[in-house]
RNA sequence: GGAGGCAUAGCUCAGUUGGUUAGAGCGCUGCGUUCACAUCGCAGAGGUCUUGGGUUCGAAUCCCUAUGCCUCCACCA
């Protein structure tokens, strides 16, 4: 074994060992859920990417936490599915294709539909391989096999399973309502997908005379070309300065149309004048008011965000010229009041930042309200729990305002709306297969809707179509509902919230016991990456700098759930360095354990072994617990402390001796327990640092093939040893003064000192099982252990912990006034101590309501303190 | 206009049911290359836990308030 461990480089070469391992596991099938069939079902979908291009920073982060949950519970012995896949993303990935295709200056239309969707398969299967890549590079455990595409076969029957039954249970309808249009992506979009962003802008006052000369009434508009699409002006009722002006007509400026004054409530007197005017057809407020007061629709403006016939002389121009041109016109027509400067929201794209047209078109909705419902309650009831809890309260904030949820896309890529109209009787008929006939006249003249599916309504399934529905399967019988669900706070409304009432809807069950959300990856100065802003960081650079292990570790540490985490190349660094000490500390114990034969010698335990242990099954304890509380942060913080401080820093050093000059037996106890701690780190390690793990675990002595299907590490299963854990404490502490003493005294390294420790006799026991270890630890050549009473040696640094006096002769090397102002120093801070106990422990209030464990706990502190105080002092008054 | 988050060492952040001598990484100071690791070791400096109240025997932790920064939601023309 010493060879080998010779071979392995003194640093790390991730690159090396995580390109080998991967196919390896893959090969294998060590990710299918067939490997733990009698376990206790566990699943997780994977959120799936958008087919537009490459994995960032947020996926790294998102599939890292699932993969470490994954690879957790697989562990344990559950059966383990996480199931990956990919979305088609029907606006992101059509704006990329037609992009791509204007590049040789071509329109989608020149290809035609068919021959346009030819060009976007191309690019998903394309881009599709690409993102696959970049997740087998990130380590993910995903199954394979089980990979769903958002348009597959299956998903789009689920898709057209659920559109059918929705429509004919009235919860899809079709209607002309007022939606909010992107002129540049030239679809409708739904109202999560629209992004207020406050503008400057202008509030501009007009006057609109009345029609019977008497007068006029002063309106006021941000956007003045909607004016030609004025049906009514509309005042508060209760507001005084109009009441007599209510029912009287207007004559519309410019278009000279008749236009009534009408009282609505929804007019608010004290902003602007009081007056508003009224475009049904252009602003959602007005399309409300225009239904309640069966006011007519007046398009002026069409799709392209061009002015349409019915503006008249501006008519095809654009929407903004218009803006300017009318107010002109209106000034010259001594109708233009004022203009106030304000900055109000404006509604834009998501995708592609236009400012978006709220327009009148016939689209398909989803009636919310009836699923709202049950998603609410589901969550209210505990059903389903968010990880951090507060976003539930965003979750559900959303729901209870929710507004019918307009589905139809004008667009090639995605789902086919399942409905065919007749031409010659106007029939809809909505079914999955095409109809050959019109049913209500026999008409053959037929043609399917244009329109496809927002691209939420297919991943809304996600969890349930990938399993199989709407097939009876036993995957679906398995795993439905799933176990957890990982994402970005971003798309709690997009997604979860979707995913929450169709799974309730048509599985009659949630689609996930718990919703871990995680924050966004910012850049090192705080911000958000984008593209626009260039500060994107490629997960694969850093994979190839630094391996998928530190990348993976980065992202997991320092951080808590649901909150934001900043990339930095030091976080990186210091993720690297771990991975580094882990190799070495593993070379270390394979080359001393050349001569090493499993379970072939008797054991000796010493204090060392007993308390490497039990600070073992503390983390054992502790990682677990914190996996299993999402607390993946604390986990991996519980698993670096263990590792570095106490296995390489402590016991690595305390277990030489033994490996070195040790009897045949001592010698195999370390290796043994060595061994076996560093067995059991590379398993609870495993789940965050997968690659070198698994590489550094196959060189160990070990049963089964592959870490990844070895047995979690239980920590009731193991011993306890918690007396011999603060017995070592102790030693640990004369180890530190010692120490301190050497290099406060500046004690050459090299020089080998003598130590003196006086203790009552109980504590003497502890002190000579650790004399090795202070031996080595303080480079002491010799220790002596004595009573309390015996006499300090002149020219001697002294110190005192828990009732052990501590002294180093330094014969020529003590520099009294630095050693008195050292004393000082930790009498001082003793006596900071003391004086907070005593606090306490004189404070009455304390003594009666604290419980009975604190107060032995200060008064033991009390003690202690007095008793260092009482040393120290004592050395101090001897130096002077 | 609503809602949420954050504020702890020079920097970036942990600190999970209130009781720790308030921690880590990086940075800083001193010492160190005897063979696991300089991507390292040892020792150390550095914090009135943003302000002001309150609850409590006890508050970084719970409540209120102020300030600053960030984010989300929102149909005031």
């Amino acid at each position: 074994m010493k060879n080998e461990a010779n071979r392995l480089s003194t640093v790390y070469n991730p690159a090396e060992v995580e390109n080998k391992w991967y196919a390896v596991w893959e090969e294998s099938g060590y990710f299918s859920e067939k490997n733990n069939k009698d376990g206790q079902p566990f699943c997780i979908v994977m959120p799936p990417p958008n087919v537009t291009g490459q994995l960032h920073m947020g996926h790294a982060l998102d599939s890292t936490m699932q993969d470490i949950l994954t690879r957790f519970r697989r562990m344990q012995g559950y059966r383990t599915l996480w199931l990956p896949g990919t979305d088609h993303a029907g606006i992101a990935t059509q704006a990329k294709v037609e992009a791509n295709i204007a590049k040789d200056g071509l329109h989608k239309d020149d290809l035609g539909r068919e021959k346009f969707l030819e060009k976007v398969w191309e690019w998903k299967d394309q881009y599709h391989e690409r993102i696959t890549k970049q997740q087998r590079l990130l380590g993910s455990s995903c199954d394979w096999a089980q990979e769903r595409f958002t348009l597959d076969e299956g998903c789009s029957e689920a898709v057209q399973e659920v559109f059918i039954r929705l429509y004919e249970k009235g919860l899809i309808y079709r209607g002309s309502y007022i939606i909010n249009w992107c002129p540049k992506c030239q679809t409708t979009i739904s109202d999560i997908e629209v992004e207020h962003e406050d503008h400057a802008g202008h509030l501009w006052y007009f006057q609109y005379p009345l029609q019977d000369g008497s007068g006029f009434i002063e309106i006021a508009t941000t956007r003045p070309e909607t004016m030609l699409g004025d049906v009514a002006v509309a005042v508060n009722p209760e507001d005084e300065r109009y009441r007599d002006m209510i029912g009287k007509m207007l004559v519309l400026p410019i278009v000279g149309r008749e236009i009534p004054v009408i009282a609505d409530d929804y007019v608010d007197p004290s902003f602007g004048t009081g007056a508003v005017k009224i475009t049904p057809a252009h602003d959602p407020n007005d399309f409300e008011i225009g239904l309640r007061h069966h006011l007519p629709q007046v398009v002026v403006i069409g799709k392209d965000a061009k002015m349409t016939a019915e503006a008249g002389k501006y008519a095809g121009m654009d929407r903004y010229v218009c803006r300017e041109k009318i107010v002109a016109e209106l000034d010259s027509l001594g109708l233009f009041h004022k203009k106030e400067e304000i900055s109000h929201a404006v509604g834009t794209c998501y995708r592609c930042g236009s400012v978006i047209e709220p327009l009148v078109s016939p689209q398909w909705f989803v009636k919310m309200k009836p699923l709202a419902e049950p998603a609410m309650e589901a969550v209210k009831t505990g059903d389903i729990r968010f990880v951090p809890e507060r976003f539930s309260k965003i979750y559900l904030g959303w729901l209870e305002n929710i507004r019918d949820w307009c589905i139809s896309r004008q667009l090639w890529w995605g789902h086919r709306i399942p409905v065919w109209y007749c031409d010659d009787c106007g029939e809809l008929i909505c079914q999955k297969d095409a109809p050959t006939v019109c049913p209500k006249c026999g008409s053959k003249q037929l043609h399917q809707d244009p329109d496809v599916l927002d691209t939420w309504f297919s991943s809304g399934l996600w969890p349930f179509s990938t399993l199989g529905w709407p097939q009876k399967t036993e995957l679906l019988d398995a795993f439905y509902p799933t176990s957890v669900l990982v994402t970005g706070r971003d798309i709690i409304f997009f997604w979860v919230a979707r995913m929450i009432f169709l799974g309730l809807e048509f599985m009659g069950k949630k689609p996930f016991d718990e919703v871990l959300i995680h924050g966004l990856v910012l850049d090192a100065q705080g911000r958000k990456m984008s593209k626009s802003l260039g500060n994107g960081i490629d997960p694969l650079e850093i994979i190839a700098q630094y391996g998928a292990d530190s990348l993976r570790f980065m992202l997991i540490t320092g951080n808590t759930p649901g909150n934001d985490l900043r990339f930095q190349e030091e976080r990186l660094e210091a993720a690297r360095n771990f991975t580094n000490k882990i190799w070495n500390a593993s070379r270390f114990v394979l080359m001393n354990l050349e001569d090493y034969v499993p379970n072939q010698g008797s054991l000796q335990l010493t204090l060392a072994d007993k308390w490497i242990l039990q600070e073992l099954k503390n983390t054992v304890q502790n990682v677990t617990d914190n996996l299993q509380k999402y607390e993946l942060g604390e986990a991996a913080r519980n698993l670096y402390d263990f590792t570095w401080d106490k296995f390489c820093d402590w016991y690595i050093e305390l277990a030489k001796a033994r490996l070195y000059k040790g009897t045949a037996e001592e010698k195999y106890t370390a290796q043994t327990v060595l061994a076996n701690v560093l067995q059991q780190i590379l398993q609870l390690l495993h789940p965050f640092m997968p690659f070198i793990t698994e590489e550094l675990w196959q060189h160990l002595p070990h049963e089964g093939e592959t870490i990844m299907l070895s047995h979690w590490p239980q920590a009731q299963k193991m011993s306890s040893y918690a007396q011999e854990a603060s017995d070592m404490g102790l030693i640990m502490d004369v180890i530190r003064s010692v120490r301190n003493i050497r290099s406060e005294m500046n004690v050459p390294p090299g020089k080998k000192a003598q130590i003196l420790l006086c203790a009552e006799e109980a504590q003497q026991e502890v002190l000579k099982q650790g004399l090795l270890y202070i031996q080595i630890l303080a480079q002491a050549d010799k220790v002596q252990i004595a009573n309390k009473e015996s006499e300090a040696p002149s020219q001697s640094a002294s110190a005192h912990q828990k009732g052990v006096d501590i002294f180093v002769p330094l014969k020529g090397l003590i520099d009294l006034e630095k050693e008195s102002a050292r004393l000082q120093k930790e009498i001082a801070a003793a006596e900071k101590e003391l004086q907070k106990v005593s606090g306490k422990l004189q404070n009455a209030g304390f003594l009666a309501k604290a419980p009975a464990q604190v107060i032995e706990k200060e008064q033991g502190k009390q003690k202690e303190m007095q008793e260092k105080i009482a040393a120290l002092s004592a050395r101090l008054q001897i130096l002077r």
